[in-house]
DNA sequence: TCAATAGTGTCTTTGAGACACTATCCG
DNA sequence: CGGATAGTGTCTCAAAGACACTATTGA
């Protein structure tokens, strides 16, 4: 009861340790790619393991969140959103952790993300081709944050997020195809796309080994305009939404 | 970072408290409720709160929701969910304190419920007249779980765990008015119900003023038979999802 | 010319929404 | 009968999906 909190004297209960992990999201050669860490001592020694650290006592959870992110990717200001927490008593086998989780989408063109540098244990890893077994509960962490990703994509605009500044119609194609899992229909997408009216024409082209592809950025001056995008209805078995 | 973890010296690191607080919705008298208990103390006395209580170390988040709601209303076997964790430095004025929160819906006919008994000090709110301020950021929170539940509704069976057993059709759609705040089309919402074919038609009937209402359960065994109930599309502004 | 990629047009089917209608009770 | 509440039928219009077509490049 929150009563008890009136009460409180801290000595009086055992406090948890509390971490932040960070699922780091990003495109890499078209396919959806996480980043994660490989665990140097007990427990889980040789590990890979989802990105995190302890919380610090004057700064938010988002603020250790991307401080977090920094550390891993020297990335800033990229898009973060809190996942879920997890905090079973025997999950870390040290003492009792509480894993508040975030998740990042990271743009695939800022270069210091290749800065997967052999020094530290640091490595992308495609969705589609995960280690086998990770670090304490996260491959649970993980599958989450994907079904996640994936749900929330369908309702929201954050594919942008994971795209670089300008982009052709059809690449966007191509993540939400890889993240849905699904075969997309070419014209319904540029027919949808088109109406939703988030999107600006540059005057770039690219050109390939066909007809070169005009390039597209996302509209930071849309007014309130919506996009939603439910090529699905599968949305439903998630707990927690 | 997670290595740090793996240096991790228990007295190294301040830790903070953790408690658990959950939002528990009901109808009562055909609008949604939500339960607040009023503080006694310092900080923030003759205030309402949200429901809540420290972790044990032994138990998981779940658990440690279950507990509370049971201690609150009574309840066990409710439908829980987590919400999200709230945890600014200066949320609580003692010392640095993690709130994992969750929602609970719990089922108008459980007659423990109107143990708003008058010795403890806890009370039933209609959402739509709640409290001008609550204790510590709890307004937030609970304006949260509010649009949490809205959206949810749309594309999930929620709604069936705030009825009785059975329940007739326009009591339903009573529900899924009050909570998303939209007068729905009988009509529409008749066949919606229908086509989805997870309610099972009792023998019961309802006599009241006029013809009589057929009453209705929700099927348990329905398959993976989906509802998805889309009647707005603003599901889009909330982050977090 | 063809292979390859980009992009458009159009028909069909589905389902949301509006709204008018019928049904069954009490007095 | 009329008022009150329960429940059904049906028309319209917009959008999803299927799919065939045109466009522009390089070899």
């Amino acid at each position: 009861m929150e009563e008890s909190a009136a009460t409180y004297d801290p000595s009086r209960y055992e406090r948890p340790s509390v971490t932040v992990d960070v699922v780091i999201f990003t495109l890499q050669n078209r396919e959806l790619n996480v980043l994660l860490v490989n665990r140097r001592r007990w427990p889980y020694e040789g590990y890979w393991a989802i990105p995190g650290g302890f919380i610090e006592m004057n700064e938010t959870l988002e603020q250790a969140a991307r401080r977090e992110l920094e550390e891993e990717t020297g990335v800033r200001d990229v898009y973060l959103e809190q996942l879920c927490t997890f905090g079973d008593p025997g999950r870390d086998p040290r003492t009792r952790v509480i894993s508040v989780t975030y998740i990042a989408l990271v743009r695939a063109d800022a270069q210091r993300l290749r800065a997967s540098d052999e020094s530290t244990d640091v490595s992308w890893f495609a969705v589609r081709a995960l280690p086998s077994a990770l670090a304490f509960d996260h491959d649970q962490i993980l599958a989450y944050a994907i079904s996640r990703l994936r749900s929330k994509l369908e309702y929201t605009t954050l594919a942008f997020q994971l795209l670089p500044e300008v982009f052709s119609i059809l690449e966007l194609k191509h993540i939400y195809e890889q993240i849905l899992g699904e075969k997309l229909d070419k014209g319904n997408f540029y027919r949808k796309i088109k109406e939703a009216g988030i999107l600006e024409e540059t005057s770039l082209v690219r050109e390939g080994r066909g007809r070169p592809t005009r390039l597209w950025r996302f509209s930071q001056d849309r007014g309130d305009k919506q996009f939603v995008f439910r090529w699905r209805e599968d949305r439903i078995n998630e707990k927690v939404e």
